[in-house]
DNA sequence: TGGAAACTTAACCGGACGGTCAACTAGAGG
DNA sequence: CCTCTAGTTGACCGTCCGGTTAAGTTTCCA
């Protein structure tokens, strides 16, 4: 074949999916092998390691976070503050899918590999901080927008874009451990209060 | 010896200790047995797999957050707000402790192990849902005594703890990803927001 | 005191793990 | 045309995995 073959592709797919589906341990390399029609010699062509892989799917679950959750919620035909609304129910919405393909809520593939590996692989687990930083800086860009146009006046942005994003994957973890997805919508809805002045404090 | 041998309870502390630090499939029984000075046929005379063993730790790891968090941070000497963020305080101040001893934030245990075994071990997963609800009704307890006061006016006691849970979860998620155990009272703060009315909302 | 039951010991099981290797094939470039 | 190299193949490596086994030893209780 040469090369021309897609086989370093169709690696990296079936890692993603099945570490989304299972995880880093609970997913070997001859799986992955499997599932991509590859030989385990042509594994370590591409890739000097599992470690290796696995960091390039973690870049590859991220851009695919980009594309199905984090651009939708966050594309401005909704005023700021709806479309951090809209990053939960985005984000309930591909977990109902999920669970519909697999029959399991599988929650935030990074979230996963975060408590997963973060004591186990550090390069990994720096890997996934950063991905988090960008993430909350979306979120903190939504939150400056909302504090200009005076929708959210006297928030922190920055403190609460974290407090959103810890939120999101409490919820996603939670969710995935009572296996419904319909939680995710559920809990969604009482994100904004983490912005505002601590209304219900004495 | 026979039987008034500590054998199983050294194997159970064991467990715990190397499960929290660091997961179920990157401790063995090997390692277990090693570290409790016991014998693998032993181990399998006392627990008949590792799956029954980790049930057991699971319940001695919840038993442990009871006493060092929830129990210090629930209990009635401040008004029940105050308490609410006693348990972030407190969640922070194990997190640190941890971390002096190990050198890595921890987390959550139950949390930890929720999203690498929900969708691979059932019994594990239903296991430890069930503690969490248990949390949650704990702090929904807490939260209708606030209402009952009048320091927490018209929210919704079960929503309320549903969602401080899942921010605990998340919190300490992101603390470990961050290797900061500051971060859980950092955010910790933000945290009676998520009971309030969405007052930050247009 | 004797036997049953509780417990311990260490060798052992098949299989999976991540990773290596040497031989081979196929295109591309000189 | 011929070589060079990217890519492929499948057997192979040592190690560790969860779990088993059979033969001890200790303790309890009759």
């Amino acid at each position: 074949m040469g090369r021309v073959s897609d086989a370093r592709k169709r690696l990296l797919e079936a890692a993603v999916d099945l570490i989304h589906t299972r995880s880093y341990t609970a997913v070997g390399v001859q799986e992955i092998c499997a599932r991509a029609g590859v030989q385990k010699g042509s594994f370590y062509h591409f890739f000097p390691s599992k470690r290796e892989l696995s960091l390039a799917a973690i870049d590859e679950l991220w851009r695919r976070i980009q594309e199905r959750v984090i651009g939708p919620a966050f594309s401005p035909d909704l005023p700021p503050l709806a479309r951090i609304e809209r990053f939960f129910e985005q984000s309930a919405q591909v977990q109902r899918e999920l669970m519909e393909q697999t029959g399991q809520v599988l929650g935030c593939p990074l979230g996963n590999l975060a408590l997963e590996l973060s004591t186990q692989e550090p390069i990994l687990r720096e890997r996934i901080e950063t991905l988090f930083r960008a993430a909350e800086r979306q979120i903190a860009a939504t939150l400056e927008e909302a504090v200009r146009d005076g929708s959210a006046p006297g928030i922190d942005p920055v403190a609460g874009a974290r407090a959103l994003f810890a939120y999101m994957e409490g919820v996603l973890l939670v969710a995935k451990t009572r296996n419904d997805p319909d939680y995710v919508a559920e809990l969604g809805r009482n994100a904004l209060g983490l912005i505002g002045a601590p209304c219900g404090a004495p």
